[in-house]
DNA sequence: ATCTCTTGAGAGAGCGCTCTCTCCACCCCT
DNA sequence: AGGGGTGGAGAGAGCGCTCTCTCAAGAGAT
């Protein structure tokens, strides 16, 4: 009851297993008599050639890793940016006819497995999500010999082609707006500082704030609802006085507004607020959401056409992704 | 330049390929001194088990498929129970050191490749999430000889194990808690009729409102924010005088609490609202959501238990978790 | 001292496929 | 009509591993 093999696809067709082969690997040097008869033979079998038999001589096994080095899982489930992005580039994948391994790499023992697993040959390439600063991961990896590309720009300046949105110019956008729409006193909920884009969000706004001659408010969370919650009371302790906030992602400005609204405060009336993504639960809070968009599936995708590349043998530069400012009642 | 093969372990330790292969796949009845030896040729070389020609010769391949069967990909990426079903399996399979393959079969076509690529003997089981009734994947799978589990019950009733939450007991529940809170005019934004859980929930719905003598008002969503708010005006304009509603989903009750905002209706006190699945986001909705609770992770890490059963050969019945009404601010 | 039994290690087949090499047959050119 | 070229098909090696079978050596029993 065992799946049918190539040579009895080929003994059925009256041909050699090497045509057989031919057939299923669609090469043109079959006459199309034979080739029908190969096909036909298949179909009754219902043929479907074994991958580890193949993959064993062609040295190929075309799946890739999708390796999500997040350390709070929190934020991996409740943050659709990982999902989206893992759809994106699962998708662009599906089009190429590869298969995505996705392996979350949240403690210093999964690394080791990862690691192990990857190189074992299992994959052919590494797309790595990790944006965190410290994470021996995108090194590790690049030893590897095999080719990886990163979801973002990675902390450790190693020689990885990666995709990114331009996290500081974004930042600097929002600050802007805060300004020009006369807020004075405009303080910053930043995300983790050992993080690529909590760091680069928290450039920008210094940059704008300096420009224009503003003093800098700084709480920090970790980019999750709850830390911008806590980080807004921390804020309004701060300087009771502040007229606007720039929350470094979507996540953390919901919780600032619910704090906001627990301290009293109308938004935007009192305090602005502007966030970051442009999540799709911007659009439902109290007020709407002031955020700035990046295309998280683009980015994704263009992380597998990096990824491709690299099999052609090509020498893939890092891209950069525009951000957009949506303004909505929040600020 | 290639990896070192199990030959080459082999010889640098003065043994068999055999003794060698003992020694990686941990067997016994090697002496300690060879087995030292073996090991430090391993360690020396850097060798890893070339997966391929493993699973070649042992029909396993230690890796799962984890099928997300989801034709609404927006609901994929901003609902986070699919993420955290998918990283609660992912880690409960890192347990017992086997691979997760990603598949997300959202049209025919994808359908076909998941299909294919199963019978393909490139996964030791498959994990199906997929509340699709119409869905044609539970039981083409079931008939592949493949090891089957489902993520909630499957709509057709195909012999295959699953894990589910008590929905229609948590509806009960809901809804009951509405009654017993003197609410008259109970309506429900019912999810999609062809999925199971959407069904399901509006059966409990319907269930108390007929024992408690209610009449049901009833809009139909799709389990998205947009279609709750959309339900939600719509469920306003067929009766003004409700004075309470049951939203099947909790991202469907957030577009229910912006619409009645949008048309001044109070919450709690014009009209209470009730969700299910308490999602994180449920605590930072204005004001924050009763909602019924279900054990995500947990009934995803069952789920894995019960492929891993499988295995073993044993014959796994279904399992239903409880729900647990959460009483916040909405009703 | 001989025989049986156990333990530990090697030989070798074979998993299912790809791909190079080889060969055959036919066509065109001179 | 003969020779070189070309297209199409087969033979067979080998990818790296596991596992059965076989065998050697030593322990224990008679």
């Amino acid at each position: 009851m065992r799946r049918p093999t190539l040579e009895a696809v080929a003994a059925r067709a009256g041909v050699s297993r090497a045509t057989a082969s031919r057939v299923v690997n669609g090469q043109t040097t079959v006459a199309p008599d034979i080739r029908d008869a190969v096909l036909r033979a298949i179909d009754e079998l219902g043929y479907v050639p074994n991958s580890a038999a193949r993959s064993l001589v062609t040295q190929r096994t075309d799946s890739i890793a999708l390796v999500v080095s997040e350390p709070g899982t929190r934020v991996f489930s409740e943050d659709p940016m990982f999902s989206t992005a893992i759809r994106s580039a699962s998708m662009e994948l599906e089009t190429v006819n590869k298969q995505v391994v996705l392996m979350l790499a949240s403690s210093a023992k999964s690394h080791a497995r990862v690691e192990r697993y990857i190189s074992g040959g299992h994959v052919d390439g590494v797309m790595l999500i990790s944006m965190h600063g410290a994470d021996p991961l995108p090194s590790a990896l690049s030893r590897l010999r095999v080719p990886v590309v990163s979801y973002g720009r990675p902390a450790v300046p190693v020689q990885i082609p990666y995709v990114d949105n331009d996290n500081i110019g974004g930042a600097e956008a929002g600050v802007r707006h805060l300004v020009e729409t006369g807020r004075r006193r405009i303080a910053t909920i930043a995300g983790p500082q050992d993080m690529i884009g909590g760091q680069d969000r928290l450039t920008g706004y210094r940059n704008v704030l300096r420009d224009s001659d503003h003093r800098s408010i700084v709480a920090v969370g970790d980019f999750t609802r709850e830390s911008g919650a806590v980080a807004m009371r921390q804020l309004l302790r701060d300087d009771p006085e502040l007229d606007a906030v720039f929350v470094a992602n979507d996540l953390m400005a919901v919780g600032a507004l619910q704090s906001l609204r627990q301290a009293g405060r109308r938004v935007p009336d009192d305090v602005a607020v502007v966030g970051f993504d442009d999540i799709e639960a911007a659009k439902y809070t109290e007020p709407p959401l002031t955020t700035l968009r990046h295309p998280v599936a683009e980015q994704a995708a263009a992380m597998v056409r990096l990824l491709l590349d690299l099999f052609e043998g090509g020498t893939s530069e890092p891209v950069i992704l525009p951000t957009e400012l949506v303004v909505r009642e929040s600020a």
